[in-house]
DNA sequence: TATGTAAAAATGAACGTTCATTCTTTTTTT
DNA sequence: AAAAAAAGAATGAACGTTCATTTTTACATA
């Protein structure tokens, strides 16, 4: 195998570990000699690629977030109208939440700890400016009411993560049915009431 | 001071050191040392109040829970027609993720991290009952979407969560406009359109 | 293709530190 | 003066990181 390739691995491996156990028992408890053996590399290893424990989770957040945006806008095109746009997005992304669980998780539990560099976070943050645009969009057509994206998000997005969150806990399932009401309720949101 | 009293208070004193240095550092990078310094206590005195560290934890979770619904339901009354109750509820709960800052973010840390045990988290959500019953009228009066509750609570209460980490983040400000904002969004998202 | 070799990558053991918890002693209360 | 509460120092385990060494790779030469 190239070695690139073998290097590329041996990172995504690296990577990949860091996300099962922080989920699972959070960044302080998760010990680097715990990565290292679910990655199949010696402890030493991990610092050929990453600085330090804090560079590894920083970097597989900053990863993480970008592979998050990069499914949500796959199909999202600026010429849609914003509420077809808008659905598109939410799906993508509440498609995200259910089927790349692992990541999401990983995600939901960086933004609501301490866990992540300020400096990361707000890299992490960069991607997400076509929904942002989107938005933008809809106030000037007088579709979307005219709140700060804080708020837009905080009702339309965010409140996957909670479900996501929930149904990992086992506590409620989030079926076809719930996805539509969710995406309904999401939409009632932040549309503007004719 | 009567001895009793000085117990509460220590112990008080314990669980406010414990929010305070979670909050900033999450639970695995909060030293036992650190809380007793904090608390003017010996590390050796915590063990008299509290079984271990996650005894400490799990408990000052479910203390934080208890006031959070306390506040919540304050002035909250069975008999208020659905809607009215509804935004009772809704602005006491705001009220508190702005005033009760401190409690607020350790119960969102808590509530998307591993840091609590399975049965604390299930005690503290006991005393959410008011808002699950207030739902189920609004439902059967037509007036609340037929949706399960996880759905409701995900669209009208937990964006408040998101918005109270932005604000703590500095990044975005939730001022009384904005609260009107936010409530009229929560509403638009469960109530029946007509 | 086969071989030798220098550089790069990877390793396991070791180090120094930190932490939760306990033990023994001291202080406070009754 | 006995009992209860609190203290600080001690303990042993666990952790992040580094170090000395081994293994693998890349490649020049034959």
């Amino acid at each position: 195998m190239a070695k690139l390739q073998k290097s590329i691995d041996k990172r995504n491996a690296l990577v990949k570990a860091t996300i099962e156990l922080v989920n699972n028992n959070g960044f302080h408890a998760t010990p680097m000699s715990k990565i290292a053996k679910m990655a199949n590399v010696s402890p030493a290893t991990i610092y050929l690629y990453f600085e330090n424990k804090q560079d590894l989770v920083n970097q597989t957040y900053i990863d993480v977030k970008a592979e998050y945006t990069k499914y949500a806008f796959k199909d999202f095109d600026t010429n849609l109208p914003v509420e077809k746009g808008f659905e598109l997005i939410w799906k993508r992304i509440a498609d995200f939440k259910l089927k790349e669980c692992e990541n999401a998780m990983f995600l939901a539990q960086c933004d609501n700890t301490p866990m992540i560099d300020e400096l990361s976070r707000q890299q992490g943050i960069k991607h997400l400016q076509p929904l942002l645009d989107l938005w933008t969009r809809g106030r000037k057509e007088g579709i979307i009411k005219p709140m700060s994206d804080y708020l837009l998000y905080a009702y339309s997005i965010n409140p996957l993560s909670f479900l996501m969150i929930a149904q990992k806990r086992g506590s409620f399932q989030l079926d076809v049915t719930h996805l539509e009401e969710a995406y309904q309720s999401a939409w009632s949101s932040i549309k503007v009431c004719k």
